[in-house]
DNA sequence: TAGATTGTTAATCGATTAACAATC
DNA sequence: TAGATTGTTAATCGATTAACAATC
């Protein structure tokens, strides 16, 4: 494992490998091969091969990969490791999907807090504390959060966006359909479901066309 | 404009054109040029309007696209005025935020109905309603419902893509962590968070680093 | 030793970008 | 006519795949 720059292709196809490794029982053989992983997942073998390459330090000939060391290596290269603070904008239905979710822990983020506009509560179900966004970029400046989830409707998703570059966070993953203007410095990574929406409407004409002749 | 394939790439970033004409306020100009989208959307020039040039049918040298053909070209190919009824499954929190995410219209989507293993309630907060599985198959066969939305956790989701598949689904949108296996004619489009926080996290990590010296 | 599996090097494929020609 | 913009053709870049060598 070098420290090689890995592409955004790699680094999406790495969370599939973790997650499948994890999901074997406990009674399952200790070592498992690139080509029983890609079978399982529908790709290729080669591919397998060339992403745990970069992570791990290597598999064993005949034998594949120490599951274990795997999903350590996996979680280590993605920094599941360190726990990453954050808050969240919006506390509309999707927002509270997103405080509410257990899982994020396994990814090693922890939503400390969210924001609102108009706060009709003090805390959310899971007695996470909603603040008035006012107070937004104070707190990401006071808790040194690196990291914001923007969950607000796409007209103020830019407003929001600077005011949490204000507060010093270096990146934000954004669920409002619109694009972002951010210093290079910042990463913002888009939940945009209107694109998976667009593959599957086109799928869906041709299914109807061919369907029809 | 002619009948090729157009890639995924190419499909992904349809929305995002559409989006940013649709929020131009309705006394802006009713020419666009590609250079003006590109840079507001952050991309290249080229990419833009070679892009375009795959679902409308030309724009004007000097001048630029008419903004109006240019949605109506664009929603066009991407099936959007066409309506497609889809059935979600699973009515956790998640579940729940997108029956009652009011932009699906945009998109042609319309959700019919909701599932769940141990429905709760007779229907949602929108008034739709919630069935038990074991009518799943039954109802996208009597509906003619062409499309799934999968939130359900990863250990039962095979399960339902199995049962929406023998309903004559031809398209799965799934939220769920886990690869599915389906017949080679029916679309998987896998919304998987995971994905983008591996991306977040890694440009934290080497932020860190940095920061760090 | 034989065979399964890893890792690497070369070939292919496709997407993006650059350069240019066409047009209003 | 000059210039902005489109559209196309060629070049580049990077990801995937295939072929091969190395290893236990």
């Amino acid at each position: 494992m070098e420290n090689k720059k890995i592409s955004k292709f790699v680094l999406k196809r790495l969370p599939g490998y973790l997650s499948y490794l994890k999901s074997l029982p406990a009674d399952a053989p200790a070592h498992i091969s690139a080509t029983t992983l890609a079978n399982a997942l529908g790709m290729g073998q080669v591919q397998v091969r060339k992403d745990l390459a970069l992570v791990s330090d290597g598999g064993r000939p005949k034998i594949g990969y120490l599951r274990e060391s795997l999903i350590e290596d996996i979680e280590q290269f993605l920094g599941y490791d360190n726990t990453t603070d954050a808050v969240l904008i919006g506390a509309g239905k999707l927002g509270q999907a997103l405080m509410g979710y257990k899982g994020f822990d396994e990814y090693g983020l922890n939503i400390l807090a969210a924001f609102d506009a108009s706060p009709s509560r003090e805390c959310t179900d899971e007695g996470k504390p909603i603040y008035h966004v006012s107070r937004l970029a104070d707190y990401c400046r006071e808790n040194k959060v690196l990291m914001g989830i923007i969950t607000v409707p796409a007209e103020h998703a830019q407003t929001v966006a600077d005011q949490l570059i204000a507060g010093g966070i270096k990146a934000i993953w954004t669920f409002a359909p619109t694009h972002l203007e951010v210093p290079g410095n910042i990463l913002v990574q888009y939940e945009n479901m209107a694109t998976s929406l667009a593959v599957l409407s086109v799928h869906l004409q041709a299914q109807i066309k061919e369907e029809k002749g």
